[in-house]
DNA sequence: TTGAAAGCGGTACCAT
DNA sequence: ATGGTACCGCTTTCAA
């Protein structure tokens, strides 16, 4: 099997007589690329043998594999996975469909994925939709994305727009939907009940005694869920929100420094602020500083996400712990039992969250 | 009807019965998708018009392109780019590399390359490579991401290994390196001196009478070269470095105090630190008023990147301005005109960058 | 303006 | 363990 014919530069040959199998063209744009044909020609094996060698060695005689991967590395053959994918039906592309990745509570989680995701030789095509206030592109974005035939989907969210959902649905591909619940997914969900985090909250405070409670918020859909939530749990215990502020997601350090500015200069009497992020809450410390609001004392602040400067802030913020991380890993997990076709775990995880109490309140 | 040359059939196989054009299989892993000619089928015309009336509808007649348009919508039809790409020998698709989108100065960057792209109707796919110290995946990933054969290749940095470089050279694909500046560029590079931002930043120190001057700084490849420049300068004006504490990119809030706490138990005398980025200085500022060390009076911080929180730290934060955004744009724009083969433009941009003086210096 | 034929570069299926 | 054949779904070329 040695046959090795005078090998030298893997690029188009002259020889264009014989009738090979299926006439080459070689297109107008110029692609002098290697391809498995090509290695399988000078490897003096069959392509399909090549195929094999690169994506299951293991089906392969070794002194075989040995001599193609020698060819592979001589030639700079790079597999074409537009090619492989369309052949197999298998893409190894998840699509993550995510607000944004700009001051964003979802990184963590998209890191973790992408991670997991690569030990299994899957690639992340990741896709920005936009928070709704700032004119969502969801829909454009999962037409697009969707052409691309991934294998499995990542979602942020569970309320997307009807033809979303129905386009999600019908393109028969494992779905998780992540960083909320619901009892219809479109197929999976792992993530938390916001409602239940601004219940925990709200019980929270009170718990500790604070009784004039104003919150510091994003206009974000799952983070309006959270007040909601708080604002039932205020209500259990006979109290009213004392002052809210809103302002446009994405959280910022500014947003939040400027919403508790905005809530001072309205006169507020509250003694716990809530926000609906971290770097609101880190920018209600720094307005906080620079009025001389002592903290806890005078005003206790609450942050959302936990994220990893939280304990460094001055005085720590105390926050609610989300496993950011865990969601990203279990996602990925989910998404490739199902692409195996394993047997379907639970259609619904709730990862929960913790409130994390630091200084600040 | 697919007609294959006679000459190469071994079995001359019975023509066959079927009045379809190509014989359609459906394969195991059913895929009940429309397809194209599914489409052209219905519409009563030829796959290539409906081809036509998703990419070029301009070369349609307007009847023709309304009809196959109500199909298009009625079945739900949803192109498959994989069988696309490998047809034209265009994905669509720009890869970018980055080290992480975790704590990350490029996120606004990719933000930028990836709305600017989406215009034009392409793709981003990420990769993040880490960072060299937690044992970079460039080169794999280099691989991963040229099989999916994407049109342009984005990628943070100059300095690669000798295979990420050749694979991506022979690619034969529009690059762009950016975020440094090199005089033999792959392709093109945007981006700024690392160098000259450490020196500048050295002769504003010293301009300003800061005499021992000290590091809070990442391990990064980019951020040491941007202290060599600042220790040129120093040295210029025959100075010295006051003590320096290096921390493992990527940037933390956690780290930049830390490392600042590092330097004040080693009994530090700087009358200033320059941090290699804007989170480490944050750190710093946090863990001095801790310590109730005046800033600026007793020690002036400056941090590098200019992300949106420098304006709203206490004290506000001096810092290195770079045109983030504006590297991601001109990136993408220097891509899409090199992939549509306009005349290349300049090889080298320095978007150059500018000195915030806030309040800490 | 529209269409027929011929691939693009791989993999699935079934033999051997 | 290896190979022959027929596609995967779309676009290109060339012609009408």
């Amino acid at each position: 099997m040695r046959r090795k014919p005078p090998v030298t530069a893997p690029h188009p040959r002259p020889e264009r007589r014989a009738p090979r199998g299926r006439g080459r063209r070689r297109a107008s744009r110029s692609t002098n690329a290697v391809t498995l044909a090509d290695v399988a020609k000078i490897a003096g094996v069959s392509p399909i043998t090549v195929s094999r060698v690169v994506n299951r060695p293991e089906l392969v005689h070794a002194d075989t594999v040995a001599q193609v991967q020698r060819v592979i590395a001589r030639t700079g053959y790079v597999p074409n996975m537009l090619a492989g994918g369309l052949a197999s039906r298998r893409s190894r592309l998840v699509a993550a469909l995510v607000p944004t990745v700009v001051n964003s509570i979802f990184v963590d989680t998209i890191q973790s994925l992408t991670d997991t995701l690569w030990e299994a030789r899957y690639q992340v095509v990741l896709g920005m939709t936009g928070y709704a206030s700032h004119g969502s592109r969801e829909e454009a974005l999962v037409s697009a994305i969707l052409s691309r035939r991934p294998d499995a989907v990542f979602v942020v969210g569970v309320n997307h727009s009807r033809d979303s959902r129905r386009r999600l649905l019908t393109a028969h591909v494992p779905v998780v939907e992540v960083w909320d619940l619901t009892t219809s997914p479109i197929d999976m969900v792992i993530g938390f009940s916001h409602e239940q985090v601004g219940a925990a909250v709200g019980d929270y405070l009170v718990g500790k005694g604070y009784r004039r409670i104003a919150s510091v918020w994003a206009d974000d859909e799952r983070a309006l869920r959270r007040r909601k939530g708080l604002l039932e749990s205020l209500a259990r215990h006979g109290l009213g929100e004392a002052g809210a502020s809103l302002v446009p997601a994405p959280s910022t350090l500014r947003g939040g420094r400027q919403a508790f500015a905005a809530l001072l200069d309205r006169g507020t009497d509250a003694d716990a602020v809530v926000c609906s992020s971290d770097a609101f809450a880190h920018g209600v410390l720094a307005e906080a500083q620079v009025r001389g609001i002592a903290i806890p004392s005078r005003l206790a602040v609450l942050g959302f996400g936990d994220l990893e400067f939280a304990a460094e802030t001055v005085p720590a913020l105390s926050s609610v712990r989300i496993d950011r991380h865990g969601i990203g890993r279990l996602a990925a997990e989910a998404l490739l039992a199902r692409i195996e076709g394993k047997p379907a775990g639970p259609k619904v995880v709730d990862v929960g969250f913790q409130i994390i109490e630091r200084e600040t309140t």
